[in-house]
DNA sequence: CTTATAAGCTGTTTTATAGCAGGTTTTAAT
DNA sequence: ATTAAAACCTGCTATAAAACAGCTTATAAG
């Protein structure tokens, strides 16, 4: 390196222009469905929008947004998993979701914030594509399906919010963490009769709201009722069933 | 009445077309500055839509939005103050939000819900807006500009409902009961020296997440202290500075 | 004006859950 | 292989908040 200028954040973590770090990055390729740009392509009217993306990488526990700071642009998850927090009343970590390929990252700063609310750190290796504000704005304006499309996406979300506005307030600890459980089922699977998503004891805490020793406490408990099996941080669930009907009257599960 | 088809809830709660029954409910003559139908009025291709729109009134405890029924249209508030709720565990109820002139009411059911989540309730005579569905999404779909201040209101709504899972998790009962009190002074503000909106003891309760023994002894501490006044329902913030220093850790006020 | 019903209030009891302390086991690093 | 550091676990204690009970004060209806 013979250049003396500091690196920014995103030189650091390695942000790359997609066409010469990933040839398999371009969005015509892309196999994620879900995804909001893949789904839109031929509705936008100018083409070089998508080619203007750039593509990151970042290792297992790289976090790439910090909380608080300036937000310029909007993440597309390409591969991998990441977990999405916020910082809480005396530091304690509140974990907001977790994401996969396809899902959006740091659109709760796009509208009138100008700063990011929350903090993103990939769980494994992740490769996120990046869309400038500024980019994003104008193909909004020029394509009203695609707009129409977030519209949409922003109004599930909010859903999926004010759904959890009721669980944390009306449910018991129990509940929430077996609520956690759930979701992280639906939305990541079984692999070999375990969850297909480690996460530590602290952070299905942080997820459902409560501490470390209750969902401790609970899991044990729910060991001895043959609910779920434990093997370190691999989670089984027996029932997803007998889970579900614990909660059921209260949820209907609209999040994913 | 000589026609003896049964009467739709439209009908019973007094659903008319716009022209006939309120000269003064026209967009273009509108005083709600920030309703965003108003605020799109230049952008609409096309002209019907606005004048497709009906009108209806509400009398005071008048439930016009039925938790589970199918979601046809939007509301909008062209007067009066409204009441959102949904019904909780074992039939506990909470409140959503309050919402007032130039607000949007059943926005939630507009993305994949099919059925309305929330129920809406008149706290005073209200006039309500009522735009179908279809034409929403035509205007929607014409009018990228209309489209995208749809989705900017959703990215805040979504901003503060996030805002309040945080608070619920995090804040303890008296926290969220002072809460409580500031978002109604912002949103309803002062008249002649007690906040501009009549609530029971139950509502405060409802909306901040607690039971009413909670908010009655929490008043009464406040009371001693001093940070309030009170007459029956007519509830005075005395300093507001001071209930604000006690939560101000914990909130950046982004909520309206 | 009387009565009924809802809303407001307060003291006591119960309960769920957080916090703490002190352990073991697992994982990662040297 | 050894050590350090996480992560996991359990029993105990403290506490915030809900639930209950019984009362008083408003508000509305006849």
């Amino acid at each position: 390196m013979t250049n003396k200028r500091p690196l920014t954040l995103h030189e650091k973590i390695g942000f790359k222009n997609s066409k010469k770090a990933f040839q398999d990055a371009s969005c015509i390729s892309c196999v994620n469905s879900n995804c909001l740009i893949k789904n839109n392509l031929e509705n936008f009217s100018n083409v070089d929008f998508v080619a203007h993306k750039k593509t990151l990488k970042c290792k297992k526990r790289q976090q790439f947004i910090i909380e608080g700071a300036p937000v310029n642009g909007l993440f597309f998850i390409l591969r991998g998993t990441v977990k999405v927090f916020r910082t809480g009343i005396n530091g304690r970590q509140q974990i907001v979701r977790f994401a996969k390929e396809g899902e959006i990252i740091g659109h709760r700063g796009f509208g009138t914030e100008e700063y990011y609310s929350i903090g993103a750190i990939a769980l494994e290796d992740v490769v996120l594509c990046y869309f400038s504000k500024d980019d994003l704005q104008e193909a909004l304006l020029e394509n009203p399906k695609f707009t129409y499309s977030m519209m949409l996406f922003y109004a599930n979300e909010l859903n999926r919010s004010e759904s959890k506005v009721k669980s944390i307030s009306q449910m018991t600890v129990r509940e929430r963490v077996i609520d956690t459980l759930l979701y992280i089922y639906r939305k990541f699977g079984n692999l070999r009769g375990f969850l297909n998503l480690s996460l530590s004891r602290k952070e299905y805490a942080d997820y459902a709201g409560t501490t470390e020793e209750q969902v401790i406490r609970i899991f044990s408990t729910l060991k001895k009722e043959k609910l779920i099996t434990a093997q370190g941080k691999k989670i089984g669930i027996t029932n997803v069933q007998n889970l579900k009907n614990e909660i059921s009257e209260h949820n209907y599960f609209l999040d994913f």
